[in-house]
DNA sequence: AACCGATGGTTCAAATATTGAACCGATTTA
DNA sequence: TAAATCGGTTCAATATTTGAACCATCGGTT
């Protein structure tokens, strides 16, 4: 791996749980030299990318971030474009719905939207990782790459998750039950870009108590009508059904 | 300069006028050689900071960046937090406020917002880098920056340059006619962070033509309270005067 | 006050990754 | 058809990165 890389993989141990980090525990969790991780460090803050905090010199994100997001948005609105879908669903279904993207073979959280109306919500954080094999929308992601298999392979209930896989392309919408998170039942379909290929997911989140029949069918009749509108709107295809009945 | 450095100045090629470069483009651009500028943006598009665009297999910023940005912004606030005071400004005003902050050495530009009201607009582009040495923002700044000297010594109109900061510290703004661009006057005002350094620059940049003493007025004292008011919600203080009379 | 274990940061020879001219195949232009 | 792009690759020469050991400083214990 090249020393950008390196870099690049230091700006990966930023999260929302861990917004801030010293130098000696970067070094640790990168598994850097104390040296070395020192001087990426600062080559990352001397562009504006990181900035070292007061007293304690922490380091955390810095405001190049912002230049590059905002000149991302204004070529590619991926983000702003959805919200609005992305209100509506959450609306129509009552429940929490969120929008996910595949980034360098990770599924990222990049949006997410409550429904008004209800007192009880399943919390999302946003600019997080999703795990592949326990959310619905890594199933509905999996169903249609092109080389899911070895991530497939690589997870901890391959069968189980091999299943819901073959359930998601049947049905058009993935779907899990108390696996991410407790008493939380999600459902999730694939969204495509330009060249048909699979880039991210669109989902629902609802609180497994109030899960009825009637519930069940408003919202995947909504997720995938919104999911083929986020589609459409990110200039996209879905790719043609291979092996269709004539 | 090492190698990330490199590698992040690539990343300073993409700009608002030009989100999309080929690999022979951005080699000339950066001075970098063919074959290390495509290894450096393969590196960059791993990690899913740039992203390839179809047959033409152009570079433009990945959907990474807006991971790192929604991580900034809840760490700290910087922009969506000033967004109220900013419009509020605008519409007070009547006129074009904007927000910029001091990165890497450049002042970059992050928010603005136009007055409803007008026909006749100044308009900006965020995401963009504004010139220290032709702008109320880049006096306001430079007024109140630590090791000002070099930028100011640099500038091609270090004399005028010099007279407008001086005056800046005087009155508490800064004020630029016709110089950025034309038919335009700015004013800005420095804002200021936690340890009392100065970070960034809120300005009003109003349609020349229209320009009458009593609006002159309306604009510095709203500039100014507005940005008393964004460096309080920044944690910030404005550095105790030094040289005043006790 | 001396000690301990942290912290952030620096040094420099040894090891390694980076560099760039030349090259390739594929398009596009003349 | 030929010349000139384009994106991408190769490999020996080279310059950069690396990491163990080293400071200085801090905060808590004994």
């Amino acid at each position: 791996m090249g020393t950008v890389g390196k870099a690049l993989d230091l700006l990966d141990l930023f999260t929302k749980a861990q917004p801030q980090h010293g130098l000696s525990h970067l070094a640790r969790s990168s598994g850097l030299n104390k040296a070395t991780c020192h001087r990426l460090l600062t080559e990352l803050e001397s562009r504006g990318l990181l900035e070292q905090t007061g007293p304690a010199r922490e380091y955390r994100l810095g405001p190049a971030v912002l230049r590059l997001s905002a000149l991302r948005e204004a070529a590619v609105p991926t983000r702003e474009a959805a919200m609005p879908i992305l209100r509506r669903l959450a609306e129509a279904t009552g429940e929490t719905a969120h929008l996910s993207h595949i980034v360098a073979g990770r599924l990222q959280t990049l949006a997410f939207a409550y429904a008004s109306r209800q007192g009880v919500r399943v919390m999302m954080e946003d600019a997080d990782f999703l795990p592949f094999h326990a959310t619905a929308s890594g199933a509905a992601v999996l169903a249609h790459l092109a080389d899911a298999e070895p991530l497939i392979a690589a997870a901890p209930n391959a069968d189980t998750l091999r299943a819901r896989i073959v359930e998601a392309r049947a049905k058009g919408y993935a779907e899990t039950l108390s696996t991410f998170e407790k008493d939380v039942n999600s459902f999730a379909v694939p969204l495509f870009d330009a060249t048909g290929t699979c880039t991210g997911a669109l989902a629902v989140a609802a609180a497994a108590p109030r899960m009825t029949p009637d519930l069940h069918a408003t919202i995947t009749t909504a997720l995938i009508a919104a999911g083929a509108e986020i589609t459409a709107l990110w200039g996209g295809q879905p790719p043609i059904r291979t092996g269709a009945p004539t």
